[in-house]
RNA sequence: AGGCGCGUAGCUCAGUGGGAGAGCGCUUCCUUGACACGGAAGAGGUCAGGGGUUCAAUCCCCCUCGUGCCUACCA
């Protein structure tokens, strides 16, 4: 028997028991077991990231599932994995070199993709580690990478199939685009942010023939904008078509300001005419609604932005290369000096930011490949609307519904190299319809201007342009990066790579440079880790999925999308459950940011208070539909109930040669009152923790066992044991010893899948065994005992109620007493009668007598508990009248349940000769009272006579 | 602007149509043979405010205020 440590050391038994878990299997699931499966993917952190508040309760509450259904009799299966984040890593590589002086264009695409996979290797299972400190029961062995191999099959098959059956399609609209991160983005992608700027209102002039038609000299329309420099690109000038200040100019046109062009004015319904002046410029090329009304009114479409941010040509000489801030500063300094600049407002509203580089986002006109989303996003609602995926809690529901109804067209190409390449190419050499060749309208630019033949210097064109330079094939595609393929050309899908047109045979195919939203791949992850679009025995056991444990933040990004291709690739939902958790936040309820420096480090608060501390921390937070405040004084007072547990074990432990080990129930009628009671109150706690772990309450759970462990096993049977323990029969010894034992190895079972940890440390201390604790059975069904829960009642109100005097006479616990305790009942007399030496050694109490009044002396005091009158003598030791008259008029309790012997002093007694100084509120307080209970006791009559 | 939440003890938060709770903090007492990371006894709340439904409301409904998030708009 080894004997417990003063105190638990968290950091000595970690790494131990989770690589003995580990190494032993006790993770990964049971081949063709006959069990019934329960499986969870996890939501798959990105490989740059690390460990935070967030991942942590997801995690936690994941771990938490999977050891209890694990106990409980499934054969379980929590899926790990990281996400290959193709923006963020890439980012994070780009960093990297540009300290090398480099970019990912100088090394080249393939050079960059090798550099990305070594920083992955080196780097990327960090946050697996942080998982496995915390104590994740995950089956490692089927750990996965969204751009492993297998997952890359599924992301081809699903995108080919997508392709073949029309939902795929290129289109050249507007898309939100990130100019540092060089690439589109979904709007999903897009955070707002309210910032203070400026509203212009600028002066457009009405042109010479304008003027003359009206028989004016001069005239204008004032515009107002936020962004000046976008009106390089204005194609009109919009106004409301019932707007009177402005009819008279409806088909008429202006002199747009800073360039040579002139542009109409047009009638739009959108337009708000009371806003700013009512007229509003129209850039199609950089605005989402202008683009709209620009399609409505067959407007051009000018883009004066590059992709980088800076103006292009079409801004003119003057502004053509500027940064688009530059570019706005200049353009104001222009109408200014020209008088066009009428005034600038301080103007508060929303500005699109890269939810990745927080970089402000530009509408861009391009070239993109979008999911036909309606028909999977109908069956995605079905699939809630029916109850075949419940969303907990369920007032995330109309949110989903919210969402989906208005959902848009899916924008799934990125312009970066990390991650899965569309598996598209094009030949340039095919003819299109009108019989133009195809290469005539995919673009290059080249990398540096090439020199060809000494004669001429080219920096990029059309593929058929440079084709008719003499350059071939190869060095157009080494030496430029294609800057435009039309959305005319045609895609050729497949799903093994290809490498000649299948149409013409031209070798010379050009594979679609970009790579997919890394959303894209994490949508397949409930079926692609299980080995889709294999059919595999992985896929046919756990698919459905039983539970997805999630933030909200990842609601649509995530879960919604997984919905709709798991229903259109398995036709069935990737899971039945989806619990979204809360946010942690800090304790002022801010979201965690380093930015902020707010932000929790879970490592650390693993290295103070140890994983199951913090674990347990997590799960008492986790109370459903509210943030998380976290309070590191919460994970303190956890580590105090570690101690706490631990403790009792060592205690326990003591008397283990005094235990017989036979099953508590079979000398049933040996056991005594409290050890019915403890065992009852067990199983009334692990029926309650079974429930509430099934309804995803964990706070509940978990309270409801810190309660029982604390407050009632070492608060109460613990203490009640000791005399047994020390002055017993042998007997009586053993029956104490066996009970302590087995409920000791109870509530070890039911914190397991909270602590895992210090669980299986005491597990094998106390119970000399092999075999790991997370083999054992969860507690459930264990008897109940009725009688002797409402028996103990009268235990316990004894006791509470001879501490209670003790406590409010301030007598030193040293001091014995005498009692005489009345009760109102045989069965309470003769409970207390069982049960006096616990009663006397947990109110330390020489001379206990029950059923008559003994010392009815000045110097006694009585409690009044549920029936039950206590009565104690001080032996003179206190004046206790004038004490008890010191201590009502200090407080003015009005409860009544402190009182002297024989005249019992009730509320309105109490009222009636108080002192003056007990203050008129508490008259009134009482009267209420008194108000309240007549009430009460009357309607309570005309209920009996109804 | 619309939607979804939240407002309960000093702090962080549970909770319920009939008794107002926990942890931490605070006060008093106690080192008694598991544990001072402990034990015992306490103080402390108009359950945001107002109205309604009900015999009965902290809980259900409406309004107001405060607060957070989501969606949309923001020329």
């Amino acid at each position: 028997m080894g004997l417990l440590q003063k105190s638990f050391k968290p950091e000595e038994v970690e790494e131990k028991w989770y690589s003995y878990w580990d190494e032993n299997g006790f993770f990964a699931p049971v081949p063709d077991s006959d069990k019934p499966p329960f499986c969870i993917v996890i939501p798959p952190p990105n490989v740059t990231g690390s460990l935070h508040m967030g991942h942590a309760l997801n995690a936690t509450l994941q771990d938490i599932l999977t050891r209890w259904k694990k106990m409980s009799g499934f054969n379980v299966l929590w899926l790990p994995g990281t996400d290959h984040a193709g923006i963020a890593t890439q980012n994070v590589v780009e960093k990297e070199l540009s300290k090398d002086g480099l970019d990912r264009y100088k090394i080249g695409r393939e050079e960059f993709i090798k550099r990305v996979w070594k920083w992955k290797n080196e780097y990327g299972g960090r946050i697996i580690h942080q998982l496995k400190k915390l104590g994740c029961a995950c089956d490692w062995s089927r750990e996965r990478f969204t751009l492993d191999e297998g997952l890359s099959k599924a992301v081809r098959e699903v995108f080919v199939r997508l392709f073949e059956e029309n939902l795929l399609y290129r289109d050249n609209r507007l898309i939100n685009w990130c100019p540092r991160c060089h690439t589109a983005l979904s709007e999903l992608e897009v955070e707002y942010d309210e910032i203070e700027g400026k509203l212009y209102n600028i002066k457009y002039p009405l042109t010479p023939s304008t003027l003359n038609k009206a028989g004016i000299k001069e005239g204008y329309i004032t515009v107002a904008t936020t962004r000046p420099e976008t009106m390089l690109g204005d194609t009109a000038v919009a106004v409301h078509p019932e707007d009177r200040r402005y009819s008279h100019l409806i088909g008429q046109r202006v002199q747009l300001p800073l360039t040579n062009r002139e542009i109409k004015i047009i009638a739009e319904p959108s337009v708000d005419p009371t806003f700013g002046t009512g007229a509003l410029k129209v850039t199609p090329a950089h605005d989402f609604n202008d683009e709209i009304i620009g399609k409505k009114h067959g407007l051009p479409s000018i883009s004066v932005i590059t992709e980088d941010g800076f103006m292009t040509d079409n801004a003119g000489e003057r502004y053509k290369g500027l940064d688009r801030h530059e570019c706005r500063k200049k353009v104001i300094a222009d109408l200014t000096e020209n008088g066009l600049l009428i005034d600038k407002q301080k103007h508060a509203h929303s500005v699109g930011h890269c939810y990745r580089c927080k970089t402000i986002i530009e509408p861009m006109l391009s070239v993109q490949w979008y999911v036909s989303i309606d028909s999977l996003a109908s069956e995605a609602v079905n699939a809630v609307k029916k109850g075949n995926i419940h969303l907990i809690p369920d007032m995330w529901d109309n949110n989903y519904f919210a969402w989906m109804k208005d959902i848009r067209d899916w924008c799934i190409s990125r312009q970066i190299w990390w991650g899965h390449q569309i598996p598209v190419w094009y030949c340039p050499e095919c003819r299109m319809a009108d019989g133009r060749m195809q290469g005539d309208i995919i673009e290059h630019i080249f990398h540096k201007p090439l020199s060809l033949k000494g004669r001429k210097t080219v920096s990029g064109g059309t593929y058929s342009h440079l084709k008719s330079l003499g350059m071939n094939h190869s060095d157009i595609i080494e030496n430029s990066k294609i800057i435009r393929i039309s959305k005319e050309v045609n895609p050729i899908s497949q799903r093994e790579d290809i490498h000649e047109c299948p149409f013409c045979k031209s070798g010379n195919i050009i594979r679609d440079p970009d790579v997919l939203d890394t959303w894209f791949s994490s949508a397949l992850w409930p079926f692609s880790t299980l080995g889709w679009p294999n059919d595999t025995k992985d896929l046919k056991t756990f698919y459905p999925t039983s539970v997805l444990v999630t933030g909200f933040d990842i609601l649509f990004f995530w879960v919604a999308r997984m919905i709709m291709m798991g229903l259109k690739f398995m036709n069935e939902v990737p899971f039945r459950d989806v619990y979204i958790h809360a946010l942690v936040r800090d304790l002022q309820g801010h979201k965690m940011s380093k930015s902020k420096g707010n932000v929790i480090d879970p490592l650390l608060m693993i290295g103070e208070y140890g994983a199951d501390a913090f674990r347990f921390s997590l799960a008492a937070f986790a109370a459903q539909g509210r943030d998380v405040r976290f309070s590191e004084k919460r994970v303190e007072g956890y580590r105090h109930f570690i101690n706490k547990l631990w403790n009792a074990s060592q205690f326990i432990l003591n008397y283990s040669e005094c235990k017989t080990g036979k099953n508590v129930y079979e000398c049933e009628d040996n056991l005594d009152l409290p050890s019915k009671w403890i065992l009852s109150r067990l199983s009334r706690t692990a029926h309650n923790v079974n429930r509430e772990l099934g309804e995803y309450r964990f706070n509940d759970a978990a309270s409801n066992i810190y309660q029982f462990v604390w407050h009632e096993f070492c608060d109460w049977y613990i203490e009640i044991t000791k005399p047994v323990l020390y002055k017993g029969t042998q007997k009586n010894k053993e029956v104490a010893a066996n009970c302590l034992f087995y409920i000791l190895k109870k509530i070890l079972l039911l914190l397991h899948p909270f602590m895992p940890f210090i669980t299986e440390e005491i597990w094998k201390l106390v119970f000399e065994t092999n075999s790991s604790i997370m083999a054992e059975d969860y507690p459930s069904n264990m008897r109940l005992y009725p009688d002797a829960e409402s028996q103990m009642n009268y235990f316990i109100d004894a006791v509470s109620g001879i501490r209670h005097i003790r406590g409010e006479l301030n007598i030193n616990p040293s001091l014995e007493i005498n009692a005489d305790i009345k009760t109102l009942s045989q069965e309470a007399e003769a409970v207390l009668n069982d049960n006096l030496p616990a009663i006397m050694k947990l109110t330390r109490c020489k001379d206990i007598r029950i059923g008559g009044y003994l010392m009815k002396s000045e110097d006694s005091a009585i409690a009044i508990k549920n029936g039950i009158e206590i009565y104690i003598s001080l032996g003179g030791l206190i004046d206790v009248r004038s004490e008890m008259a010191r201590l009502l008029k200090e407080r003015a309790k009005i409860d009544g349940e402190i009182t002297f012997v024989n005249k019992k002093l009730t509320n309105e007694d109490f009222l009636k000769n108080a002192p003056s100084n007990i203050v008129e509120k508490e008259r009134e307080k009482f009267d209420l009272l008194i108000q309240k209970s007549k009430k009460i006791i009357e309607s309570i009559e005309i209920l009996k006579t109804i």
